[in-house]
DNA sequence: AACGTTCTTTAGTATTCACTCTAGTTCTGA
DNA sequence: TCAGAACTAGAGTGAATACTAAAGAACGTT
């Protein structure tokens, strides 16, 4: 690891930064975690490799930026929570899977592939579940109040998994009927 | 890839051949597809690499051996079908699953980053897919002639879907009960 | 316009990877 | 027991990997 980056102030450094995160994200979407390589990054980011060290301190940090944005843009509005209905989450991860393919891509295989080996990772996947756990069961219980905390606890529990079990089949088949099975799982009871 | 590989006919050879396969499982289900090495199966194996060449063509080779072993696990007695109900299915993945931990991982593991990735691991996955959709539609309509042939296709897809989903979370965080929300998914209607 | 900082390029290094070669050892069948 | 096949050991090859060093170009501030 190098001592210390230069700090990145010119719009050219900036520009340079987001052409390749934004390069890694795609590349991470298409050849998964170990595919992706500097020079792959580089060459899709129109950069040499000296460039990428004077932004980016080594491949592990620009693939973990990547994945923690990955993470982050499954839940929306994170400032304020508190209000969203059970509808409102599962809408949003709707939309985030869909109109996000390539994050969707990289938050699964990261869950996946990176959680079933990577230590690190893998609590990192735990941590955001049980934030994410959490939200979910506050708004059931705005909803349903009458549910009790361990059956909403377990509700949820089934839910999660089953959307990103959901996802995963529609991301490698287009063909599955993703948005309606998703929302059907609201029929709780 | 060389041009022909001697018969595998000796005690010794058909032992370190399972020898090497055995640690390709454990390693797939460790580190991950891309995370394993042949130097790394040839410690685990205690074999060198001469010796793994002789009896296998190449990484490739072996690491699809092990893949194709894992996704033909997940499915119980290929042979006699037509008599199981959707319970059994959904009993033998439970137990595939619990059971099998190792291979459950790589099922997994192969289908999300294999299945997002590679071509023809994304055709395997969906070919294997579209062979348990058959034989979970035909075992829910023995026990339900009357739901029509297109609801049974989409239940069954979000049946499937979600024990993918259920799987999993289970192998990621223990704590979550697997087999009691998988058996739960069977109360369709 | 000139100076120091930031950015980019070029040309590397060391390591790890999958895979090969060859010589030697063990096994099997006759 | 012996010949040939199957198996193993272990050094070695070239390609790809992440990463570095150093020099020059572009930028922003004064």
């Amino acid at each position: 690891m190098r001592a210390s980056l230069t700090a990145v102030r010119n719009r050219a450094g900036i520009e340079t930064r987001e052409r390749i995160l934004s390069a890694t994200k795609r590349l991470l979407a298409e050849r998964g975690l170990d595919g992706v390589t500097i020079k792959g990054i580089c060459d899709a980011a129109d950069v040499h490799a000296g460039s990428f060290y004077n932004l980016f301190e080594s491949k592990e940090q620009v693939v973990l930026t990547a994945v923690r944005e990955a993470i982050m843009a499954v839940d929306p509005d994170p400032s304020g929570h508190g209000n969203d209905t059970l509808e409102d989450l599962v809408d949003a991860y709707i939309r985030f899977v869909i109109d996000d393919q390539d994050l969707a891509r990289v938050y699964l295989m990261v869950a996946v592939s990176g959680g079933l080996t990577d230590p690190a990772i893998r609590s990192r996947v735990l941590r955001h579940h049980q934030d994410r756990h959490a939200r979910f069961v506050a708004a059931l219980h705005r909803d349903r109040p009458d549910v009790s905390e361990e059956h909403a606890g377990e509700l949820i529990d089934a839910l999660l998994a089953a959307l990103n079990g959901y996802a995963f089949q529609w991301l490698l088949d287009p063909s599955f009927d993703f948005e309606n099975h998703a929302r059907r799982l609201l029929g709780y009871g």
